[in-house]
DNA sequence: CAGAAATTTTACCATTTGGTAAATCCACGA
DNA sequence: TCGTGGATTTACCAAATGGTAAAATTTCTG
């Protein structure tokens, strides 16, 4: 009965959550939640429906501990801002991880993207939460840097959105971004070039 | 029988379809293909659900049709882009009209990023003979601006990519803006200095 | 190995959902 | 005003889907 919390997780139980998140991810990134089924998420694990209700409680269960594991991943690069670094590197370096993030997980990139379109339904509250809180660290921190003359002034929380839309964008428009890209040529180098270049241009006078 | 194209429309149908298409928008915007039902939709029409099927042909058949109608509405900014105009002042007037239109028309935004984001199942023929040649045709453009040294070197594409990204971020991810950002501020307003001053500083080099 | 516990399968079920057939209603032109 | 074709409703249906009960099987432990 793995369903209490309370007891510790066997090899199987470990191997088999695992497989099925993993399959999960795949079929909620590319049909949303309501296009997921059951059926669909058994077959990418390669068990029994039934099966995946022994691990967990229900769709929406497999479906938020999806969600509340990628937030953390999600976060990451922007925790990692460094109040002690060089502005604009820090920036620019963040904007970087943000790009590898879309280039090496496009799947969560959708996912996330994907509950945020339809109104966050199962991860408001801990967008209240866990986001909120940070953004808002973070965007004391780059005004304190534009107080300090050491960016120009500029409104911090827009920027973030903008660094947000222009990063993810390769990974939840990637369906576009392939048909109007010229096939052959690498699409996130030229991404990271012209990012860094347009953030560059903002964050040095 | 209305489902005959070569047929004129009456003035029931007309007004009709029209009802089903705003309901449509507003539940397929919300809730994703899958999410959204004949039900809801009828619902929102004021209308049964067999009657639905009385003007559409199913469920696929407004989704397309709602789709179809939008690209051109979606297109017209960019179509208005100017070669005999300024070039900065022209691409700052698309970025502008590209935000006006993420905050007058937020669901079709939605519903557009919402066909995207799952690989453009339905309307990936169009943006391959709608889109893509006026993409091409406004990149040949910022080149020739650039060969012409009225814009700094940068890619065309990229550029297009980055007001797309950052302006429909207002939209697509309003549930997340609107648990950043302090309420009783105007975003719309704040996005509008900010993008205008992030392109004007990549655009005048 | 024996028995218990964990895991997996088989056989279902109730609800939802896209869709249809046919009867009924109604607007409108002759 | 009456008949006709367009518009609408009523009563359905088959498939899909999330979920469950219980039997069967495998794995673990002493």
């Amino acid at each position: 009965m793995p369903k209490d919390s309370a007891k510790k997780p066997s090899r199987i139980q470990m191997r088999n959550r695992r497989v099925i998140l993993d399959a999960a991810l795949e079929v909620f990134s590319k049909h949303g939640y309501r296009g997921a089924t059951l059926d669909l998420i058994a077959d990418a694990a390669g068990l029994s429906k039934p099966n995946l209700l022994y691990y967990f409680d229900g769709k929406k269960d497999i479906h938020v501990t999806l969600l509340s594991q990628l937030m953390e991943t999600w976060l990451d690069p922007l925790v990692e801002l460094d109040p002690n670094g060089d502005p604009v590197k820090e920036i620019l370096a963040y904007v970087q991880r943000k790009l590898d993030m879309a280039r090496d997980l496009p799947r969560e990139s959708r996912l996330f993207a994907g509950e945020i379109l339809q109104g966050a339904p199962r991860i408001g509250p801990e967008l209240r939460t866990s986001l909120k809180p940070l953004f808002d660290e973070k965007c004391a921190l780059i005004s304190r840097w534009i107080d300090q003359g050491l960016l120009p002034p500029l409104d911090p929380a827009h920027l973030i959105f903008s660094i947000w839309a222009t990063t993810q964008h390769y990974a939840d428009f990637q369906s576009q971004v392939e048909v109007l890209l010229p096939p052959r040529m690498n699409t996130y180098d030229g991404a990271a070039v012209h990012l860094a270049n347009m953030f560059r241009s903002m964050l040095v006078r």
